[in-house]
DNA sequence: TGAAAATAGTTGCATTTGCAACCAATTATA
DNA sequence: TATAATTGGTTGCAAATGCAACTATTTTCA
C-alpha cells in the first residue's frame, strides 16, 4: 500500500503553519538534546544558562520574562543548572524574596561550545537559505510572536516596559 | 530596575530562529489546549484525529509518518482518542500486527469545530500577514522541515516513497 | 500603622513527548 | 522449511512544561 507522507493542512488548504512549527520544534529539540548531552546540559536548561550568561545578576522573574516561559519551569531548570554547578543563586540583599542568578566559571566555560552547537543546529534548519531569506524568516517569526501577545502577563507592569 | 525583555539571540547576532520557534510553539500549544478543552480533546491528540479523518483506515505506522512523530506517542494519543469514543481501532485482516484506524461518528461531529479552532489559532499568529507573506512563511518552514531530514526513519523504505 | 494586594519562588500534579526494551506477527534467507 | 530479520505496537521510564495552590516577603493604601 502506497502512502503519501506529505505534511498536509488541517484546514484542507495547504500545509498548516501550526503543524509545521510543531514538527520543526520537536525535531530541533531532539537534535539539541542529543548534542547537549555531551555537555551535560538538558535541552530544557540551556536557554536559561545563555540568558544568565548574557545578563548576570537577573532574577527568576526577569529570566522567565526574557524566555516567555512559566516561572515554575524556570525554577526547575535553574535547580538543575545549579545542581550541575553551572550557575548559583544569591539571595537579593534588597529583596529577600528574590534570587540573583549568576553563572559559575564552570558555566562560563561551556558557553562557547554551547553557542557552537546552537549555531550548528540553526544551520541545519536554514542550510539552503540566503541571508535575505533568513532575515525574512526571523522577521515573520518575530511578528507571529508579537501577534500572540506574548510576555504581556510576564512583563508589562513588571520590570519590562517603561 | 528596568529590563529589556526583547528576545535576543543566543549567538549575539539577532534573535535566534530556534528560540522563536520554541516560544511560538509553547504559546500556540497552550492556546490550543485551552480552546480544545471545550471539545474534550487534548492538544496532544487533535492532529491524530484530523489525520484519521482525512485518511480513514490508515495504520499507526503511517499515521506516525504523516505527523513525523514517534510511534509510541501515536499509540498513546490513539488510546486517549479511543477512550473518548472519537476513533476506533480495527485489526487489519491482512496483517494481524496492524491496526486500521477509523473515526467514529462522534469523532466526525467534532471535526468542523476543531477546524474552526485551528483556523482561529493560525489567524492569531498571522493576523497581520498578507497572503503573500503567509505563502512565504509556509514555504520557508517547509524547507526547514526538509532540511532536518524528517521522516527518513519513518517513511523511507516504509509505505512512503516508491 | 496595619490590613490587603502584589510579587518572587516553590511544590504537587497532569500532559506531551522520546527512547529503550519488549512482544507478536510477518517476511526474508540460508 | 526453519531460522533470522523486519515490522507494527505497547510498556516503562524520564524530561520538559504549564497550572493551581501555596509560602514568604514587600508594597500599597485606608
Amino acid at each position: 500500500m502506497k502512502f503519501n507522507c506529505s505534511h498536509e493542512s488541517e484546514s484542507d488548504r495547504g500545509p498548516s503553519i501550526g503543524k509545521l512549527i510543531w514538527i520543526i520544534h520537536r525535531h530541533h529539540s531532539v537534535y539539541l538534546d542529543n548534542k547537549l548531552r555531551e555537555l551535560g546540559i538538558g535541552v530544557g536548561q540551556f536557554r536559561f544558562l545563555m540568558q544568565i550568561n548574557r545578563h548576570d545578576g537577573l532574577n527568576q522573574e526577569q529570566l522567565s520574562c526574557h524566555l516567555d516561559i512559566d516561572k515554575t519551569t524556570t525554577a526547575r531548570a535553574l535547580a538543575k543548572l545549579e545542581k550541575e554547578g553551572l550557575i548559583y543563586r544569591e539571595k537579593d540583599p534588597d529583596d529577600h524574596r528574590a534570587h540573583l542568578l549568576h553563572i559559575t566559571s564552570k558555566g562560563r566555560k561551556v558557553i562557547p561550545e554551547l553557542k557552537n552547537i546552537l549555531m550548528e543546529g540553526t544551520e541545519i534548519l536554514i542550510q539552503d537559505f540566503t541571508g535575505e531569506e533568513k532575515e525574512l524568516l526571523i522577521s515573520l517569526l518575530s511578528r507571529m510572536l508579537k501577534n500572540m501577545g506574548c510576555r504581556k502577563e510576564h512583563c508589562i507592569g513588571g520590570q519590562h516596559e517603561k
